[in-house]
DNA sequence: TCATATTTGCAATTTTGTTGCATTTGTTTA
DNA sequence: TAAACAAATGCAACAAAATTGCAAATATGA
């Protein structure tokens, strides 16, 4: 349930972060800025902005970048919190609906590059989905 | 040259496309926005946009986006072109010098969903980079 | 050198994101 | 359960970033 989320990440319980929460788990894709303006209904543009700070802040959503310019958020996994994100998962774009999905890796695929320390790694993948395909 | 590769993607060899791959030229790692027009000196912001839209079009630089709503740009390889975007390299984020660099792989990761039909991988690390390790 | 399509630079506009502040609301505790 | 207080909201104003249209300038091929 959405207020359990929020008092998890001790944050308060207010009508417009349910709303907003209520649309993330509407869908089973990423958001995009305007996906979610069009799923809230009116809304202050202020107010959405300090939302998506604040839960991206806390660990609640995580952003996920692919490339051409295309930005969306998801819900993040349990064991995320303000200072660790930890998404064993990879993010795909399709081409085709032009819809984002995070999909969990059985095996995350281990990198090593010489003199570099690496701590975090991200994998984008594009392609067409189950869905399309 | 730099009037060789603009010519290569069929485009005008401008002065201003021209400085604008100096700038790049002169850089071993990715550069953002800002770092294009310090780099530029003077010029008018709407070229610019259009200088790396087209850039972008033909294939002659490639957009990197990073966690934290980091956007740079660096030099394709030989290989790409307005259709093809062929990086066989990673994207790594130095966390201590904000540096962005393109590191060639010997041997890129395979990954293989079921149902989903996967064209492109991009990988993003962070972490520490050989030269503040 | 000329003709022509491309590129540039400027002005105006739109879109996107930020700041400050007064009001409202959620939560704690007595 | 009421009062107290910090957090969150909503509005107005502002600032920054990006886009559009168009006239002038320029690169290229004939």
């Amino acid at each position: 349930m959405s207020a359990e989320l929020l008092k998890k990440h001790k944050i308060r319980v207010t009508p417009f972060r349910i709303k907003v929460l209520s649309v993330f788990k509407k869908t089973h894709s990423a958001l995009s800025l305007s996906d979610l303006e069009s799923g809230i209904g009116e809304f202050d543009r202020v107010t959405l902005y300090r939302t998506i700070k604040t839960f991206l802040d806390k660990g609640i959503i995580h952003e996920i970048l692919m490339p051409g310019d295309i930005k969306k958020m998801a819900l993040c996994q349990d064991g995320c919190n303000t200072h660790l994100h930890d998404h064993k998962h990879l993010h795909f774009h399709c081409d085709s609906c032009q819809e984002t999905f995070c999909i969990d890796l059985p095996a995350y695929p281990e990198i090593v590059l010489d003199g570099f320390d690496i701590k975090q790694i991200e994998i984008q993948a594009q392609g067409v989905c189950k869905n399309c395909g």
